[in-house]
DNA sequence: TTGCAAAACTAACAAGTGTTAGTTAGTTTT
DNA sequence: AAAACTAACTAACACTTGTTAGTTTTGCAA
């Protein structure tokens, strides 16, 4: 593992604990053991920890829901795969998803309008894929802005939960939220 | 309106916009036309608005969820009432709710730890009625924590996208998010 | 009109912020 | 052996932070 990589993780960490705000960059300099200054021979500056990682799993996402609209054909199998791709990605790296769903807030005013440009352009092929099973005849005729805004929710929220040690991994994560998703809490 | 409301109520809209962190008492100040010192002599200190903010939402959800579980019988109906509470709380202030959800961990440590407390409980209330659902047969046999986070990530992601000038109102949210949760996309 | 409390002000403090400049020791390349 | 590069350092800058002390202004009741 590179120096850069080491201080890019130990920040991750840090910011997921303290948030990016307040986590100084003296904190993740004695957290890597060194001086503050001696981080800008590593990284430009404090935001570019920030911008990779919001970027980095933004582009791990659509890549993902790329694939599943290419390789699937029918919308509950598309949701499925998109729903695990989702969770895989999410439960890769807790600390920079933290980053991603939380301190993006906080990117400059340029990079924050690209960031939300993207992350709405992941948000409508979720919801083409919601429409796609109305057209099916399989989905319910519900609000599919509402319906994807609320699948999302609880798509991010696992990365606030889950545990890699805990006893529920992603892949079952995954599947009990389709499940839920499809078909809800009540029994017919 | 006293002076006191009028400098919650503007901070908690900048605190909103730009985080607890990022917003000082300076930007508050100007945005109700004073000297940050003279802030001080309405409010204690800046994490009293946070204080405030947190505890008085965390109020508001259980006085609701009590009157839900001493008035209603089965869980369907406690589920549905408990929701319609949830939204109308989180939907009445967006900008307090915002800090509720979001910026309760810059409290200071022993009040930070009251509060998990308290949402735990709450958590927990809402868990009871899950589970009361499966034992009276009437829900499916799911995890009820697993359960119980996910619905609570769909109702708390309502202050993120509400609008009180949108199409969409608090009561039509709830019984849609109910609806949703209990039944579930898909078609039988 | 006076007296007084509420609410504003100015000035300052001590601590912390991200970042830059300049330097140095050790290693690699020419 | 000379030159260049890497990665650490110390010191400092310019600025922002929450907050306090002390003072002045304001508006209302007597």
């Amino acid at each position: 593992m590179t120096r850069r990589q080491e201080i890019m993780g130990t920040a991750l960490g840090l910011m997921r604990n303290k948030g990016y705000l307040n986590t100084s960059m003296r904190d993740i300099a004695s957290a890597v053991n060194m001086e503050a200054a001696s981080l800008y021979n590593h990284i430009k500056n404090k935001e570019e920890i920030l911008t990779n990682t919001c970027f980095g799993l933004a582009e791990a996402l659509e890549l993902g829901i790329k694939e599943v609209n290419d390789i699937y054909f029918n919308a509950a199998e598309k949701l499925n795969m998109a729903i695990h791709n989702h969770i895989t990605v999410i439960t890769q790296d807790l600390n920079a998803s933290h980053l991603f769903i939380h301190e993006w807030r906080h990117l400059s005013e340029v990079m924050r309008k690209q960031f939300i440009a993207r992350r709405d352009s992941y948000e409508k092929e979720f919801r083409d894929i919601v429409i796609l099973g109305f057209e099916e005849g399989e989905f319910k005729d519900v609000d599919p802005k509402f319906a994807t805004l609320t699948i999302l929710a609880s798509l991010n929220w696992v990365s606030e939960w889950y545990r890699p040690q805990g006893e529920m991994q992603p892949k079952e994560i995954a599947q009990k939220l389709t499940q839920f998703i499809l078909s809800g809490l009540q029994k017919n």
